[in-house]
Order: structure tokens, then C-alpha cells, then sequence
DNA sequence: TCAGCTTACGCCGAGCGTAAATATG
DNA sequence: CATATTTACGCTCGGCGTAAGCTGA
């Protein structure tokens, strides 16, 4: 199974055509036509059907893997030249939404501050870019937020070799309109909340997912999804009660919410600092500064 | 990045020798040395030294990527089979040897018995490989243990994708001589005896490893080592003084042994079952036999 | 009918082996 | 000097493009 021949299928899968993979690729029609065959016959099994083109059962499968695949050898690459090639001039370094907000980020951004040599660019993105993104040298740095319990690490998308090196965590706080029922309680169980009506706010708060999967419940449903990156619309959203949210317990909120710091079960809001193999200087400057913090 | 230079890669660092590898790989010598040369200059760096044949650094980052992208091919065309293929008329079944000490082995074994058309074949193995061998499609089915965090997953090594379908926990013990003055004691927490002489046994106790990550410490030592997989004799090297072990708080023990469980911090001995994609019946009918268990 | 995938076919170069050259301990 | 890797060189075949063929909406 040859790189190549994957990078196609992925091609091909991902936009429904051999025609179209074969223009993103610079390849003809007929280079694609043949590496689908060839993989099919590597593997004895039809990967894809034809009008329309969609993955065959055996397609899905080999599909999950190819992406893997091509992303960890992305990664084996970068890995590769941060030993070899010389530091970077300028340093890209994605956060999530929510991580962004911590005290890691602001110590990153005196980092900033006091080498004003070194140009650091901001971007933000979701998790999973996140981890790509690290892993694959397009960010030199990657900050990660999510829901774990406490001391436990993120569960990030397979991306290969990724290190970790600093955490913040914090409780977590169910936020609910001001004249809420509950909205007077010094503490809370969530399991109290599981029929309620919840906003999913993936980019902001933290993934409702990522909440199931701790509170081992499927029933947690979103009354209303929210796609945007800003935590006052988020709040706002709230306020106007169309939901619930869940977010770090250190978060401001503004007249109109109230936040309920979240008692059992135990988990904390987890802020993770993503990076391939730092050179020396850059690790011991970094760990300097998350100390201070 | 070719599949085919990383496998040559591979085999020729892990020989110490291209010639070795040359004859593995059924390549001339001549072929591999092209190999890792178009390697070296498709990365713009060597990889590795020649006299000895070593991995430059670049070449150990390079290393840890290539093992797991072959195996995830491996992982990749398994899982294709699977959907495809007849499914086997046997079915080899790995597990790690404390695994296979509990009740879920125990219903596969009785799966044996009550369906002697299909035959099972047991075969001991280290965790990661199981997960390897599972991964790549050598086992259908895998049983690994260890050490966790009540509820959590293990940590199994990346192997690309597994399905846990079903686990045993249950809480842990210290394994101590009987005249060991802690000998007596309902509970125990670990942190006590972070300075006590450790077997390390990892073949068929929890690895310590596990232990250390689990406690968060580096501090447990091992006094003794015990590379073989029977716990009989682990349990002797226990009663003779040569150091503790832990063990899960079913194990039965033998007179001259006393086994203290441990109450703080909150681990379990788990296992779990791995599989790759199974067809609907396997699955049901795995499911009934657990179920039972 | 025709858009889009497959097949036929010829050409080029990647990659293999043989064998000579080179390097190192 | 012996052993092991590199380089030179020729050959074969894998894999690409062009173009013709096929097929389902």
C-alpha cells in the first residue's frame, strides 16, 4: 500500500470524484482511475462505487486508516526537521477558543511581549485542527482545552507523537439565566441536569461530546447549537434562556447569568500546552515563563 | 515518504546492519544502501551513521514514526479483510498473562467448549503485543490488563484503531511476606510504601510503569526484577523477602503471602477486550458470553 | 447524449541488480 | 587487508499521459 495510492483514495473519497482528485492532485483522470485500481486489486476488494462515487463498505474502513496514515507520516516529516533545520524566525501557535482565555495564553503573549524579536502569531481553531496542526509542523505550538477528570489527560484525536508539556485546570460551572431555579446553589451535581435544556457551543464552552463521555450518559441533549467563537454571545444566549452551558469556573459572566460551580461528578476544565520535540532553549524559556504564569 | 524506504529504514536500523536488512527484505545491498539514500535526501539529512550503523538523531525522530505508520498499514489492510474476508474457521486469541487469569477468559473458554466446530486457540503475549497483533489482524481477539484510574481506558500503545468491547475491573493489592509488619492491615494506601523494595514483574503483576504514571511518582524501585509469566513463582520470590508486588485483589495466595488491598489512590486492575471491526454475530455472541461471564 | 470512469498503448524514468570503486577499522 | 557501504551503469517494468472505449443517468 503505497503512499501515494492512499493519498489519492483520500482525494477521490473526500470529493466524490476521480475527476476532481485528479485536478487537486495534478494528476489525469486516468493516473487516478488507475491508483484506485491498483489499490482495489492490492486489496481484492472494491474500495469505491462509481456514479456516484461513494466509499464501499470496505472504503469506510480503509478510510478511517488512510487519513492516520498520511497525517503521521505529515508528522514523522516535521518531526525530522525540527531536529535538523534552523528555529524558526517566527512562531504559529494555535489555541482553542476557550484555551486562549487562560493564564497560559497570557503568559505566552508576554512571551511575546518581552522577545519582541521573535514574531509570535495567534490562531485560533478547534481542537482537532489543533492537534493536527502541532503534529504535523503547520503550528509550532498548540493550546488544547477540554473536559477530563482531574489529572487525567485529554483524550486528543489520534495525530501520532504529540507532547504535553503544561496544564492548567480549573472546576467547571454550569452557567444558567439569573432567575433559574438553581441558580442560587453554591454547588451542583450534573446528573441533577441531564434533562435539561443544554446549548452545544463547541468552539466556546466546553463540547457537550466531550461532557457525555465523562458523565458516561448519552442524555445530555442540545436544545440549541452554537457555532460561533465568542463567549458573550454564548451568555447572552443564556440569559435569553435557550439553554444551558457549561464552562470554566473561572469565567465572568455578566449581570443576567449565574454560574453554579459543578460538585460531582469530579471534573475539571483542562488546558493542555501541544508541542513536537523542542529544542532546548526553547523548552527551558517556555517552561520559565508557565511558571511564572 | 514511500512505505517501501520506510520498511528498508526500519529494518536496517533495527538490524545494526544494511546488509542484514538486505537479506530480510529479499533487496540486494546495493538496493537497501539506494534506500536509505533516497530517504536521507528526501528529508535533506542523514538518518543514519554507517560504522557502526546507528540512527543520527534525526533518524531515532524519524524511528518512532515508522514503526507506527507500518503498523498502521498492517492495521489498515486487517481491517479491510475484515470486512470482506470469510470469517476464520479459528479464532487465535492473545492475551496477557494476568489477563487471562479472569472470568472473561474464563467465558471464552467456554465458548470453546460449546462450540467445538470452532476452534480457539490461546496464545500468551506482552500488552503492546496484543495490541499490535490485534491491530494488524495476527489475533482476532486480545484481553490486555492493567493499571487505571477507576472507570478510565487504558493506555494502550498507539496502535491506530482498537474497539474495547468489554472490560473486568477490580480493585488492587499489595502483595507483602505474611510476617511483613503492614501484613495485617484492611487498606492501605500506596503512598506509604513509595520507599519499599519492588518486583517488578511485568509480565504478570501490574507493570510498575503503570504504577508510576498512576501515582504520579518516580520514586517506586524495583529491587528485583521477574521477567518470566508465572505468578506462583512471583508469589514465592514475595514470601522470601525479595520485595512487593501488585497484584489484583482476586489473586488467591498461598500461605506465607498475606495481600493488603489498596484503599488510596483509587486504581483499578482492568481489562479489556480488543477486537477489530467485528461481524454482528461475533459480537452477539460475545456479548451473551460476557454477560454471563 | 454526454459526462465521467475505464482500458489500450506507448513512452519515460524510477528502481533494481551486477560489478567496480571506495572507505574504515 | 578484509569487510561493508557507495557509486556506476544498464536494463526492466511500473506508472504516467494520450486517446479511444464504455456506460449509466
Amino acid at each position: 500500500m503505497e503512499t501515494h495510492l492512499l493519498r489519492t483514495f483520500v482525494a477521490v473519497a473526500s470529493s466524490g470524484s476521480f475527476s476532481a482528485a485528479a485536478a487537486d492532485l495534478d494528476y489525469t483522470q486516468s493516473a487516478v482511475s488507475q491508483h484506485i485500481a491498483a489499490l482495489e486489486s492490492s486489496l481484492g476488494t472494491a474500495l469505491l462505487t462509481r456514479r456516484p462515487v461513494a466509499p464501499t463498505p470496505a472504503g469506510e474502513r480503509l478510510l478511517e486508516h488512510a487519513g492516520a496514515i498520511l497525517l503521521r507520516i505529515e508528522a514523522a516529516r516535521a518531526d525530522v526537521r525540527r531536529v535538523v533545520g534552523e528555529p524558526p524566525g517566527e512562531i504559529v501557535f494555535a489555541t482553542t477558543p476557550l484555551a486562549a482565555a487562560t493564564r497560559v495564553a497570557r503568559a505566552l503573549t508576554q512571551l511575546r511581549q518581552t522577545r519582541p524579536g521573535l514574531a509570535v502569531t495567534f490562531e485560533v481553531a478547534r481542537r482537532d485542527e489543533v492537534a493536527r496542526g502541532v503534529a504535523s509542523g503547520a503550528y509550532h505550538l498548540g493550546l488544547v482545552d477540554g473536559i477530563a477528570a482531574p489529572s487525567d489527560p485529554l483524550r486528543l484525536p489520534d495525530v501520532g507523537l504529540l507532547r504535553t508539556s503544561a496544564v492548567a485546570q480549573e472546576g467547571l460551572a454550569v452557567v444558567v439565566p439569573a432567575d433559574h431555579p438553581i441558580a442560587g446553589r453554591k454547588r451542583l451535581g450534573l446528573a441533577a441536569l441531564v434533562d435539561a435544556r443544554w446549548i452545544d457551543a463547541p468552539a466556546v464552552s466546553a463540547p457537550l461530546d466531550d461532557l457525555r463521555a465523562a458523565v458516561e450518559t448519552d442524555s445530555l441533549r442540545a436544545a440549541l447549537g452554537y457555532a460561533g467563537a465568542d463567549v458573550r454571545t454564548l451568555l447572552e444566549l443564556v440569559a435569553a434562556g435557550h439553554g444551558l452551558a457549561v464552562l470554566p469556573a473561572s469565567v465572568s459572566v455578566p449581570a443576567g447569568v449565574a454560574k453554579v460551580p459543578v460538585g460531582s461528578p469530579r471534573l475539571v476544565h483542562r488546558v493542555e500546552l501541544l508541542h513536537g520535540q523542542l529544542d532546548s532553549a526553547a523548552a527551558s524559556a517556555l517552561a520559565e515563563l508557565l511558571d511564572e504564569g
